[in-house]
RNA sequence: UCCUCAGUAGCUCAAUGGUAGAGCAUUCGGCUGUUAACCGAAGGGUUCCUGGUUCGAGUCCAGGCUGAGGAGCCA
């Protein structure tokens, strides 16, 4: 029996027949020898098919092979050097799964494509290589993400998706008929959820989609996207930026460790990358204001940081940036504000460097009772839909928080690519939700 | 919602207001070591839509549609 191998397992069958099982990369023949280019989810592997070496029938059905036919080849590996992948397979037998035919060739040749033409065929788009790096990333930071959390004592518990109330207007919420006429919103968020857990549990996080139905058009913006946050109970600001700090330099090593390959086939500076080491650069609020005017910034005290504002900022840096003591005038109501300073609250933010912007936004919440209602009456919410969160402040409140992270954003960020609709199989954006 | 740019062959793009073209893809032919192979040939067009200016519009003008980039917005 003939094993059944992945081409990212050839090197241990140097010598030996085995079968794999994929698609057709790309071809590329003369007369009497061909060289299909078999990709199979897990790398790529030119065969070789010589005319004398194989029954005529055979040698004209590979001969004619079409892009992207699912193919099962049989062969015997062997290294060269003239491969591009370091082995090559010399083709005793091929079967064709599908053969695509002439008439409806596959769209994406090997040639450019533009972006629109890309996006309408993501569903094909995503076997090329390129894409395949991507996504192999995005596992690999998901992975470590989840390895980070599970081996520092958290507890994943997973918030809702349909929620009650909106916490903060309807404006950016999704909309759904929950049953009949009554309303239900698509999360944006399981803080206030993770707020409940860990008081259940010290440690907690949630790893989940979010939505947000703002009209934003950027390249850092989906409508969909995916975010982990974690929330701990008797945390301060101060344990919320260690952990951060912590979790991300442990991302980026991990993608360092397993995907040099990906990174290179993005043509990622992985110098940019082995600088993310502990400690980032901290500033407050008050010292990021006074920078951006250095650097001719038209901002006002009180004002949130534009996408100009968040380069500025970076654009000289090796490392992330953690921006802390917001005003309260534009953070959200459950912020806890500084002790010393009442007209600043004790959030931050983490930007990356090289321009792409906040990656991480987290701080501690209040926790007492009084001030949690003053805030919720200041910012005009329903406090029927809060008992629940309320009632937090009533039962054992304790100083805590956490923070979330897009991991789009952290993505698209360590890949060092342009846009993050490339982090995600299938983008959603403003105005594209198919395929 | 606002600003900017774009829309020509399946794809990526050319074309001074004067005969609509190339590369890739497809088809046919050639080539035993190719590396987005190469060489030769063929087929392939509602130039986004509607109207206008002009002897003549892919090109200029008006309106619309679609897409992209950005702004605002972004717990």
């Amino acid at each position: 029996m003939i094993p059944r191998i992945t081409i990212a397992q050839a090197g241990a069958h140097v010598g030996e027949s085995v079968q794999i099982a994929g698609w057709l990369y790309n071809l590329r023949r003369s007369g009497k020898i061909a060289f299909p280019i078999l990709r199979d989810g897990y790398g790529l592997m030119q065969c070789v098919a010589v005319k004398s070496a194989l029954p005529e029938a055979l040698f004209e059905t590979i001969r004619n092979l079409t892009q992207e036919s699912s193919i099962i080849v049989t062969g015997k590996i062997r290294a060269d050097e003239r491969a591009p992948g370091g082995f090559e397979m010399d083709v005793e037998n091929l079967e064709v799964v599908q053969r695509v035919p002439e008439s409806d060739p596959y769209p994406i040749t090997p040639k450019d494509h533009g972006i629109e033409f890309l996006l309408e065929h993501r569903h094909l788009a995503i076997r090329g290589l390129r894409a395949h790096a991507i996504l192999g990333i995005r596992h690999e930071v998901i992975k470590a993400v989840r390895d980070y959390f599970d081996s520092h004592g958290f507890t994943l518990v997973d918030t809702p998706i349909f929620t009650p109330a909106a916490c903060e207007g309807t404006t950016t919420l999704f909309e759904v008929n929950y049953y009949e006429d009554n309303k239900a919103y698509l999360t944006q968020s399981g803080q206030l959820y993770n707020e409940a857990t860990a008081m259940a549990f010290g440690k907690v996080y949630c790893f989940g989609p979010t939505f947000r139905a703002e009209l934003s058009k950027t390249r850092r913006h989906l409508r969909e996207f995916w975010m982990v946050e974690p929330e701990m109970a008797y945390a301060t600001l101060e344990d919320v930026k260690r952990v951060a700090e912590e979790m991300l330099v442990f991302i980026v090593g991990r993608v360092l460790e397993n995907r040099r390959e990906e990174l290179k086939r993005l043509e990622r500076d992985v110098t940019r990358l082995e600088a993310i080491q502990a400690p980032f650069d901290r500033m407050t609020y008050d010292e990021a204001i006074e920078i951006l005017h250095q650097k001719g910034s038209p901002i006002q005290w009180g004002d949130d940081f534009g996408g100009t504002d968040e380069t500025l900022l970076t654009q000289d840096r090796q490392r992330p940036i953690m921006v802390d003591r917001f005003p309260a005038s534009f953070k959200a109501f459950y912020f806890e504000p500084a002790a010393d300073r009442p007209d600043v609250v004790l959030g931050v933010d983490v930007l990356a460097p090289e321009g792409y912007g906040e990656i991480v936004g987290g701080g501690q919440r209040i926790h007492d009772l009084d001030l949690l209602l003053q805030r919720i009456e200041q910012h005009k919410l329903p406090k029927e839909a809060f008992q629940w969160y309320i009632d937090l402040r009533k039962y054992g409140s304790v100083p805590h928080g956490g923070f979330g992270m897009g991991i789009e954003r952290a993505v698209a960020w360590i890949c060092g690519i342009e846009h993050i609709r490339e982090t995600i199989a299938f983008p959603r954006t403003l105005y594209r939700w198919a395929p």
